[in-house]
DNA sequence: CAGTATCCGTCATGATACTG
DNA sequence: CAGTATCATGACGGATACTG
């Protein structure tokens, strides 16, 4: 068959694109950064190293199982550092590594243009909403 | 009752946290910005104008239906405008307002640190998952 | 203290079909 | 051309219970 179907083309488009967009660095780093428990996790981390139960004390909100998730995801991409004493009870701290601290100045960048133009979007929104 | 059970305690911090979350205009921001299809159709429209037609043939990968939703979002938050125009058949332009063009620059900002520091993160990977 | 294991509801995604 | 409507599914977050 040389010719492929409407369908098959579009999904080998979209095979194509996924792919593409799963290899993305700039993607991958919004995935990452948008995830709710890590911008909290992040930003706990920020003013200095903390144990677990410091985090989960700051990150109030979070479950053992998102907290514990968002620290393996933050330790296996470099951007925080898990040390553990094996003293007892175990006592295990979290820190930035230079890497993590590097991705504040972006945090930053981000939370400025959402301070400074969220009126704007507020603005938009209402007026798209009652229309 | 004056005290609250643990379980009652989490749920009034986790309401809290949501809530806070949800208002946060850098998490909305994040949430927006990290929207797989949001970030290929603000860079699709970079370049200029285009038709509705033209959006899906360069975001090739997207359903009509999340193309659309997609880019009344965009509209709803005042970062694209849509311009009908009443022919027969009905044409519709797509282009970035003032508003969603400010914010070409932080999605530089995400994709310079990306490409700058994704060796690291790759690296970091690899030394986590064989271990 | 610092986790792991498991189950379950929801919610967004995407495929398909239809329309002014 | 530029959408809307509907439905299935599958990933994800959260609650709960257990452990070295």
């Amino acid at each position: 068959m040389a010719t492929l179907s409407a369908a098959g083309r579009r999904d080998a488009e979209s095979r194509d694109y996924n792919a593409n967009l799963a290899e993305c660095p700039g993607h991958q780093l919004l995935a990452t950064l948008s995830d709710k428990w890590v911008t909290l996790v992040l930003s706990a981390l920020a003013d200095g190293p903390l144990r677990y139960s410091g985090i989960s004390r700051i990150v109030a909100g979070a479950s053992q199982k998102m907290l514990t998730q968002t620290l393996r995801k933050l330790e296996r991409d470099g951007l925080v550092a898990r040390s553990v004493t094996p003293s007892v009870p175990v006592r295990v701290d979290y820190e930035l590594t230079a890497l993590g601290e590097s991705l504040l100045p972006v945090q930053r960048a981000i939370k400025t243009w959402a301070e400074t133009h969220i009126e704007d979007v507020a603005t938009a929104r209402e007026a798209y909403d009652q229309r």
